[in-house]
DNA sequence: CGAATTTCAGTTCGACTGAGATTG
DNA sequence: CCAATCTCAGTCTAACTGAAATTC
């Protein structure tokens, strides 16, 4: 509210990275809870969803936090009957983290609502344009990675 | 790490946006960390810089937060004298939130590397596509907002 | 009187560090 | 022996809810 209209100077694209993160987290943490659970660990799904049987410790890396943080959240997903844990036989430190039944029928659950969410993020964008973000998300985060 | 390599379905715009601003901030973090202050705090900062004088309510509301927590940051701002807050007389609920010189001066020490970073971010875009994509980021926001 | 702002008190969640066990 | 992974224990920050005082 503040910034895209009366500024004074730009806002940095810093900001609004910021800013877009934290009204997309509100919504998102609208849509899941009745489901019972947190953007946080719906967006832990998805990634289980692209990567199924990822370990805790790649998890953490991919969540810039430490494994003792990750933890907690595969806890409670597992607590919940969202995930299950097994050994990874070819290196038996490592307990591989997959998706139950539950887990995929909650994220298809939740598939339609989010989609409409992203919709409504690029609506007054062209396709175009949306590839073009998507794009230029993706070079930023890897020059900063 | 994990997505924008092997990818089997595409990261949605959602969680793209989220891993930007998860590495925004950690490198946020680690610049402002010497000063003391972490990167949301810095960031409130800069959102008086540009809006002096702003309330608590407001700042809250800008920020996706209750009053409550708000409140504790900018106690901790106000303890260091980063800024001050006084009475407006037009109307004595709020208290106005005011940079101090120290609060200025924290922010011109960091100009120059939050700028580096953000320059870094956009390393890999023309001139052009970083204004695209600021102007993307503006209407997404405004589109969720 | 109702709404907005601030404050106080208590709580919860999500992160951290440190230390230990197991495996490669 | 060292590095990686996971777990346990304790802590802290940053968010929350609920309730009260003040002002408009």
């Amino acid at each position: 509210m503040l910034d895209a209209q009366e500024t004074k100077t730009a806002p940095s694209l810093l900001y609004m990275v910021k800013q877009v993160e934290l009204v997309v987290r509100s919504h998102l943490d609208e849509l899941v809870k009745p489901s019972g659970i947190t953007a946080l660990q719906y967006t832990a799904l998805t990634v289980l969803e692209r990567h199924d049987g990822l370990s805790a410790a790649q998890l953490a890396r991919d969540s810039f936090v430490t494994a003792q943080s990750i933890a907690d959240l595969v806890r409670s997903l597992e607590n919940r009957g969202l995930v299950r844990r097994e050994r990874n036989p070819r290196n038996r430190r490592e307990l591989l983290i997959l998706l139950t039944d539950a887990g995929r029928a909650l994220l298809a659950e939740h598939e339609g609502p989010v989609r409409e969410l992203e919709e409504r993020m690029v609506r007054d964008l062209t396709a175009h344009q949306a590839q073009q973000l998507r794009q230029a998300l993706t070079k930023a985060w890897q020059a900063l990675s």
